[in-house]
DNA sequence: TTGTACGCGTTATCAG
DNA sequence: CTGATAACGCGTACAA
């Protein structure tokens, strides 16, 4: 392994020089400086990432703490977030800690630990005034797809009240009077931004949701399972609707399957409408509107966010922090404008 | 932040004996041993990271090379890593190479310069020749979802002949005797091998698969659009068959989607059974029998097998590394003995 | 068994 | 603009 010092020896330079031409701090003669990057090119040097985090306290390092990079969602998530690493040269650590908050407490101790400042937060087993505490001390924390206003310009999030909105008034569109609303956890925050969206919807539009339509999950991760779970409720118990808002794509498609297998058709009897536009919205027979959910974009940003707060480049501080869903048109509504 | 120098100081000993109570090396009096522990954890102190890689030249970091996290395979192979790591304390780095041959043969230096000798190798962008003669350079390098002959010691498969034989042969036992197969790349070998297993059963059933009724992808990545591809083409071609085994579910549902659109109906037109058992499989309609490939097990074995390989346990190593895939039925595959 | 001293590769502070 | 020198936190021969 080549070191600094070899290359210095063999440049005929001091140390010091080599490693002022590699991290471009401190001023090098035009002339010497091109004279060591041609040795440090000619013997493949490359600086050693723990030295330099142990003399500096700080190394090139983004760490992501997500539930579960296997599923879908938290997938792209990480995706996003290598995405903009790479782009400098930044590696990119992932702790899954499957909601154990202790796991990510832990994870971001560790972090800390190696100087790794810029940790990008992707999980809800962390509550608001911890990361609130953590954000002052450090200070490339940003916390990804959630809001937590004390520390807004931290966060990077949707409009999930305009994301509730626009599928409501879609439905309503297509005719839609009577919607039903199956949902997440009842304390969780983008639940219930979203059904304030929908309510707004309904409102602007003279009708009403009756809370009885509304069904929540307890302690659930709003999945497959959960969604058959609810769509079995809404039939047994006979609620009266014709629309489904779900809490997000996983939720509907195990509605719909749960729908089908007891003996109705989507969208002829039920429609059906999602939220996030994951891949398996075409998988899924048949293929399921949704709300399209920026999500790469998201944790692209979040990462360039993060990596400015440390880095002190003001390009990306200040730009909005809030991306807008928006709305995709598949087959799983149907228009019943002029039936009934 | 808590030194080893603090610690050594409180409890007042030397730097050197606290050093041993932490990495386990050396004897210690029983009592002094305690009585530092006891420190420790009063202190709350944990070792630097980078100090720890520079004086001894390796760290406690598996790097995990693959495509793309974000697709349901990878994620899940991405899991097992993690959690086999968690078990000793590893932290996991993921570099997603997005079928970019140099960003893998990058992440392979950028690890090994950084003492990362445990690197989890799954992609298929870096050719044999070459894993083989960095196997050589790297302890810890493990190959995974992939059967290189010359160091088959260190990768971890599964049967994937037997895995195409199985498949074939349930569809046999179901009645099936004109089979179709839509596949990944001619040159690529877990899809000659399913192939050759396949046709194995075929021939035991004295049947015959003619070569019209093989499909292949071009640089392809066994996605669902291909999947559709392929079936649109089978259609067109008027290609004769009541039965198509693909690559993987992916292209499994991309096919029941294209053959649906086209007007036919699965299982009842033409069966389909795919491979992987990935969640999609009780997504799709009709949910999609398959082959399960145990993804998790396999990459948290490889993962076993790599830290063995460094650290000198001697336990996981000579273990079969190759695992079997098995059977799933669920309701793509119609029972047409007795019809026809 | 325990302590001393040095080195790992780099950065940063200070002279020159 | 450049070169010594001292850290950074830890492991480890070596000495005691």
């Amino acid at each position: 392994m080549v070191t600094l010092k070899d290359v210095a020896l063999k440049a005929g330079v001091s140390p010091s020089t080599v490693s002022r031409v590699v991290s471009g701090n401190g001023r090098v003669g035009q002339k010497c400086r091109e004279h060591v990057q041609a040795v440090i090119k000619q013997m493949n040097y490359r600086p050693n990432t723990h030295a330099r985090a142990l003399a500096c306290n700080r190394v090139e390092m983004i760490g992501l703490i997500t539930p579960n990079v296997s599923t879908p969602f938290n997938g792209s998530i990480a995706i996003g977030v290598e995405e903009a690493a790479i782009e400098l040269d930044y590696k990119t650590l992932i702790t899954n800690t499957f909601r154990s908050p202790e796991a990510a407490i832990n994870a971001i101790e560790s972090f800390r630990e190696q100087g790794c400042e810029n940790i990008i937060i992707h999980t809800h087993s962390i509550d608001d005034v911890t990361l609130v505490k953590l954000a002052k001390e450090i200070k490339g924390l940003v916390v990804v797809n959630r809001f937590i206003a004390p520390i807004a310009q931290r966060c990077v999030w949707i409009d999930n009240v305009y994301g509730g909105r626009i599928a409501a008034e879609y439905l309503i569109a297509q005719g839609h009077k009577k919607l039903t609303i199956i949902t997440d956890d009842k304390t969780a925050r983008d639940p219930k931004d979203r059904i304030l969206g929908i309510k707004q919807a309904v409102e602007d539009a003279g009708l009403h949701i009756p809370e009885e339509r509304i069904l929540f999950g307890i302690n659930s991760i709003g999945n497959i399972e959960h969604g058959r779970k609810l769509a079995r409720q809404l039939i047994e118990e006979k609620r009266d609707f014709t629309a489904v808002l779900a809490y997000n794509d996983m939720m509907a498609i195990g509605a719909i399957n749960e729908f089908q297998d007891m003996g109705y058709k989507v969208p002829e009897d039920i429609s059906v409408i999602g939220f996030d536009d994951l891949f398996i919205c075409e998988v899924s027979r048949p293929h399921l509107s949704t709300i399209h959910y920026p999500i790469v974009e998201v944790a692209k940003f979040a990462t360039q966010l993060s990596l400015a707060l440390t880095n002190g480049d003001e390009g990306v501080i200040g730009k909005a922090n809030m991306f807008m869903p928006s709305l995709v048109e598949r087959s799983s509504v149907k228009n019943i404008k002029n039936n009934k």
